[in-house]
DNA sequence: TCCTAACTCCGTATGGCTTACGGAAATTGC
DNA sequence: GCAATTTCCGTAAGCCATACGGAGTTAGGA
């Protein structure tokens, strides 16, 4: 990727405040780079990532594929002009509430965010895109833990640590719906297909934990597992665990 | 997927219990699938799962493309097997110490895992491959907490905690990683490329807060974010939250 | 008024990818 | 020695991103 890109691609994202630094001749575009952002944001919502293509977009706006070149340099630039598209679909509601309010409403926002375009988690982050929306969140949460007594640094980890512990959940979270709907058979079925042999090469002996545990969490969960189950006491796990170090910090300092 | 495949993969990941299912007539493999898996891990090391394909797989074995469907049924399926081949890989060392060296334990593991072998973090999860070595972790994992006092159900969340956890850390070290090597260019170099848009974008005092983290957390890390710190960090957090829950249980059993 | 620079749109081509299909050759059971 | 079986692989279809250059459109300047 040129220098050029990198520039081009953040006054594409900074544009509303930026203006158009588009040049008066020649002819007029027919659509514009929000109608081609919202177009792919459409793409990759109804098909994910792998299938998204340059042409699918081009096709939805009534344009030829190469047409597309004039309003992004490409598709991965492309995609972080979607990234920070749907950053901003959200208000960003004043925090309200205790500490652990707060930060689980945080998360609570990014969990949302990921079942509503799943896409998001196929991404390859390099570095990141720091557009207008991407950039307001990250202030909004920070704003969430602001004076509750921990230093920057730790702001800054705590919010990484939220964001990393969402990822990873969404992600078993999503993969599992999206599995269940594409592949046309329920968690059951799998299970009947795979059973008979599983059953004769997994002696019970040989796995008495994840024998008993599996058991009981299939009939817990009626599926393999239970990604919302499992989020909602993950987080609240982690919350637990970020309020049990401002106790231990505020008794030291 | 068809459900022949399912089982063709299956027997293929328990190859060893189950043995060759092979018929004797017509000419010997000239590889065999355990040199496939390799070499497929191979090229998935070095070059990453979005560049891994067939044809590089059948060129580092000296076969032509078409002649690795006679070992595997496809794409998806040999990654499966690459996944399980890579679970083997690291030894289960019996557990020690304390409920939270333990846990650290597990998670420092699969941490290890995504760094030897980066396109674990890429791979589209559909419904899991059980193979043998994922199931001998999988128990593995539920030893380090058998005993300590959770419900069985509440020992399949916490492994699947600490998992979801540890992916979302590792992508982001490793994503970090790759980008610094792939763009050839550095945090430092980064910044000052794109520092004359930003600053022009985003005034200080429109992001007090982001700005102040910024910099502390900016000469903290001498980059744009240390995962490898953020990553203990927020691990010994989830284990805070995790000793509390065990305390609190406790009191109330 | 008219030329020309700048810009949009897009046709073509290159070089990648997976995998369906079918043929040639090799091997073994009968 | 024949027939069934299996491996290896050539070909082709149908995707993908994007480099390049040409044709047509628009506005500014002479």
């Amino acid at each position: 990727m040129e220098n050029q890109d990198v520039d081009r691609t953040l006054e594409l994202l900074w544009r509303r405040v930026l203006g158009a630094p588009q040049g008066s001749r020649g002819p007029k575009q027919r659509v514009s780079v929000d109608d081609v952002i919202r177009a792919a944001v459409a793409v990759a919502d109804e098909e994910g990532l792998p299938a998204f293509s340059m042409r699918k977009v081009t096709d939805r706006l009534g344009l030829k594929l190469m047409s597309i070149y004039t309003y992004v340099p490409g598709r991965a630039e492309l995609i972080g002009l979607m990234i920070d598209e749907v950053a901003g679909e959200q208000p960003l509601p004043p925090h309200e509430g205790s500490l652990r309010q707060r930060l689980a409403g945080v998360a609570r926002q990014m969990w949302d965010e990921f079942h509503r375009h799943p896409w998001l988690l196929q991404v390859e982050n390099s570095r990141p895109w720091l557009g207008p929306n991407v950039s307001d969140r990250y202030e909004w949460q920070l704003a969430a833990i602001e004076g509750a007594g921990f230093t920057d640094l730790e702001m800054d980890q705590i919010v990484t640590l939220i964001a990393n512990f969402v990822a990873g959940s969404a992600r078993s979270s999503v993969d599992a719906r999206r599995t269940a709907r594409q592949s046309g058979i329920s968690d059951a079925e799998w299970w009947e297909i795979n059973a008979p042999v599983l059953e004769r090469v997994m002696p019970v002996d040989q796995y008495p934990i994840s024998g008993r545990v599996g058991q009981v969490a299939g009939q817990e969960y009626n599926a393999v597992g239970d990604p919302d189950r499992s989020f909602v006491f993950g987080l609240d796990r982690v919350l637990d665990g970020l309020e049990h170090h401002l106790r231990t910090r505020s008794a030291h300092a």
